[in-house]
DNA sequence: GCGACAG
DNA sequence: ATCTTGTCGC
């Protein structure tokens, strides 16, 4: 079952097209995910002409595996994600930084033909590599993604690498602090009812 | 075999 | 991710 799996994220690797980010981001949205045992909790926080929060709540079995984080993650992330088309989602791990370039942040990317990039806490694989006073990730020679701060930066899917560089240095995103600070506020809602 | 290992 | 006390520092 893991090697058809792996076998998927390279399809989906395949797919992903790293071109520039032209279109001016008005809907910037967040998605994370907090647990209660089995039960999983998304929320999507959207930041555009008006503040949407989208939450999507069920059992999560698929056990944690380092590089199969999308198949614990990506179907709650995605029923939280119903009718929203941003113009930028950023997500909760890795996008290209991944052993087979398709982190969760990709292969939501590709699945919902939307512009994304991954945000993660740690590292997952590759170097951090200092050039031009840029803490880049790097991955089989190749850049894949950058530090800053304490987190890690990478491309999901139509974006590059310059416009993540771009976002890295505007901070931690605000949608991603309240898709968290929300998630697990929603959790402890649960807990009580 | 050993170490690394998103959330 | 989640479980958890105190402690160090701005």
């Amino acid at each position: 079952m893991v090697d058809f799996l792996k076998l998927f994220q390279k399809v989906i690797s395949r797919e992903v097209k790293l071109v520039k980010l032209n279109k001016e981001v008005r809907e910037l949205c967040g998605v994370d995910v907090a647990y209660w045992g089995e039960t999983g909790v998304a929320v999507a926080v959207c930041e555009g002409e008006k503040r949407l929060i989208n939450t999507a709540k069920g059992k999560v079995t698929f056990p944690y595996i380092p590089g199969l984080l999308f198949m614990r993650e990506a179907p709650i992330m995605i029923k939280a994600l119903e009718g929203i088309s941003p113009d930028l989602l950023l997500v909760d791990g890795h996008g290209i930084a991944h052993p087979r370039e398709s982190g969760i942040a990709t292969v939501l990317g590709v699945l919902l033909e939307v512009p994304t990039v991954g945000v993660a806490k740690s590292k997952l694989v590759g170097e951090v590599v200092e050039e031009n006073g840029l803490n880049y990730l790097v991955l089989n020679g190749k850049k894949v993604g950058v530090k800053s701060g304490k987190y890690y930066y990478s491309p999901g899917n139509l974006v590059t690498l310059e416009d993540v560089i771009e976002l890295s240095r505007q901070g931690y995103p605000s949608v991603l602090r309240e898709a968290d600070r929300l998630s697990k506020k929603f959790r402890e809602d649960l807990k009580l009812s």
